[in-house]
DNA sequence: CCTCACTGATGCCCGGAGTGCATGATGTTT
DNA sequence: AAACATCATGCACTCCGGGCATCAGTGAGG
């Protein structure tokens, strides 16, 4: 096999025609090099000059030679530089993992920074559950996750991105839509709630109780999805809690109402991820999030 | 810079994530494969592994450089092959010129056989007259020329590649056509004749000049693109002499006359190379071409 | 808790490949 | 015919890469 200095000796051979010439650009004699040609002659299997005392020319297959000996150098000047980058975090692959309620509140921002930030990085974005998000981290399938507390810090770090009201959510003309102050806990008394899973939508099984303890009975629905409850509601099955954002969802046939201050900044979204964490993509992404304005509740 | 022996070394480990195991597929010792994978590292100017004395972990950068590593070694086993392949005219590129006339008669068959003979060349068409595809030979920008004679064999090879007939066009109608026998030459006496240039179309020139001695003042128009000439002879401006295959243009409103046997095989067409060709391309083509059925004549 | 086995890193020496200098071979120019 | 230009070759030296022996750190098992 052959030695890239012997691909390069050629390519300075092949440009120059002349073995003299050649042998200066590269910073040698002209011997050496004279014995490096034959050797890759030797080595690739075939003439590659055709040389007298006086000329040297690129036979055919020199001439073909050369093609590939020229995309091989470049492969082999970039692949480090490649590398580099890679290892400031200014290239490679990030694998963003979202919640389906932060995919219409946040991601929109956070792709915009990362687009101007890591303009090199490939994103990879899948949308789960937030307990689906920490087991692909745990298993190194996934960079960061934008997910719901509680984070374990044992094993991960975490950043919070943003908050945002909770807010109730009800058909039109539902005769919560009459009152003209803050729901409250009491006011839902007897009435059908769509409510969360506890164990796919943890976080917001949690919120739902804090807000309005459950009585036996008043359960309607249970589901994981925020586009789910929503639909529901909708479709006239119940009231239900939804972040802010849910808004957004264009849903229509419902009202969005709020709830008492307690429940402004009540729904959390952070930024996760494994602890002893290698891809340095991720930091440079957490460092531009932070320099980059908050990330603000969305504005209904 | 590092060497194609440790990007060789490097996917060893990459894949085996063990020195020793790594070393042994490599058919060499531990020892100097952890040094040359540090060599690497250095030229690269960045941890490629991460490894305690438990365990080796491809580090983020090394894997993107894995990816450049194999594609780097592929093209380094791929280009002498390819060399070779030029060198043997399995590869490469040649450059066909040919006459207006033998693209519509022999070009179809002879692309047939070099797409089948040498299916890995990409072939370069280039339609010119005789004259200048002999001084395109010349100047080394043609490999190849289907031409008519005569031919320098001091500086030229040739072969012959095919005989046709020459005939006679004259208009529908024409009193020539009335003739139920092979027109001679005494038979166009005053009679306006479509003529060839002497200079752009010397064979014809002299074909036509052999087969009807030309009175001075019966010389219609002076052209050099059979198609032309044709094209004159539907539009009623005189006869000329075409070869057979000119039939096979299918320009309406004409008659293919028969001329006296001796004009049966009159119209050459030559394959012709520059002595001393580099282009192993241009011998696999006429090889091919010699086992490869004759070209006959188009039989119209 | 200690020992052993395993794994990658390091010290040392040797053989071979690459380099430079001097020179050869050959064709061109004056 | 002599001088020149150009690529090839002989020779000595240096340095790189490889093998052998060994070190150092860690996890498993008694």
């Amino acid at each position: 096999m052959f030695t890239l200095d012997q691909i390069r000796s050629f390519i300075a051979v092949a440009e120059e025609l002349h073995f003299g010439r050649a042998a200066q650009r590269l910073n040698m004699t002209q011997p050496p090099l004279s014995r490096q040609i034959q050797k890759l002659e030797k080595a690739v299997g075939v003439r590659l000059f055709e040389r007298d005392n006086r000329k040297v020319v690129l036979t055919i297959a020199g001439t073909a030679f050369l093609e590939d000996a020229r995309s091989l150098l470049g492969s082999a000047e970039q692949a480090p530089i490649t590398a580099r980058r890679v290892a400031r975090g200014q290239a490679g692959l990030l694998r963003i993992g979202f919640t389906a309620a932060s995919g219409f509140s946040i991601l929109g921002q956070l792709l915009a920074v990362v687009e101007d930030a890591l303009p090199d990085v490939d994103i990879d974005l899948r949308e789960m559950v937030t307990r689906e998000q920490l087991a692909a981290l745990s298993a190194g399938e996934l960079d960061i996750a934008l997910a719901r507390p509680p984070v374990d810090h044992k094993h991960f770090s975490s950043r919070l991105l943003q908050t945002e009201a909770l807010r109730l959510v009800a058909p039109e003309r539902h005769p919560l839509t009459e009152l003209e102050r803050p729901i409250e806990g009491k006011d839902l008394s007897g009435m059908p709630l769509i409510m969360y899973s506890p164990l796919s939508a943890r976080y917001f099984y949690d919120l739902a109780i804090r807000h309005a303890p459950i009585q036996h009975g008043n359960v309607a629905h249970t589901v994981s999805q925020i586009v789910t409850t929503v639909s529901l509601v909708a479709a006239g099955r119940g009231v239900a809690f939804v972040p802010e954002s849910a808004s957004r969802l264009g849903i229509e046939g419902v009202r969005h109402l709020q709830l008492p201050a307690s429940a402004d900044h009540a729904v959390e979204l952070h930024a996760i991820w494994r602890r002893g964490q290698r891809n340095p993509a991720v930091h440079v992404l957490l460092d531009a999030v932070a320099k980059n304005s908050t990330f603000d509740a969305p504005k209904a």
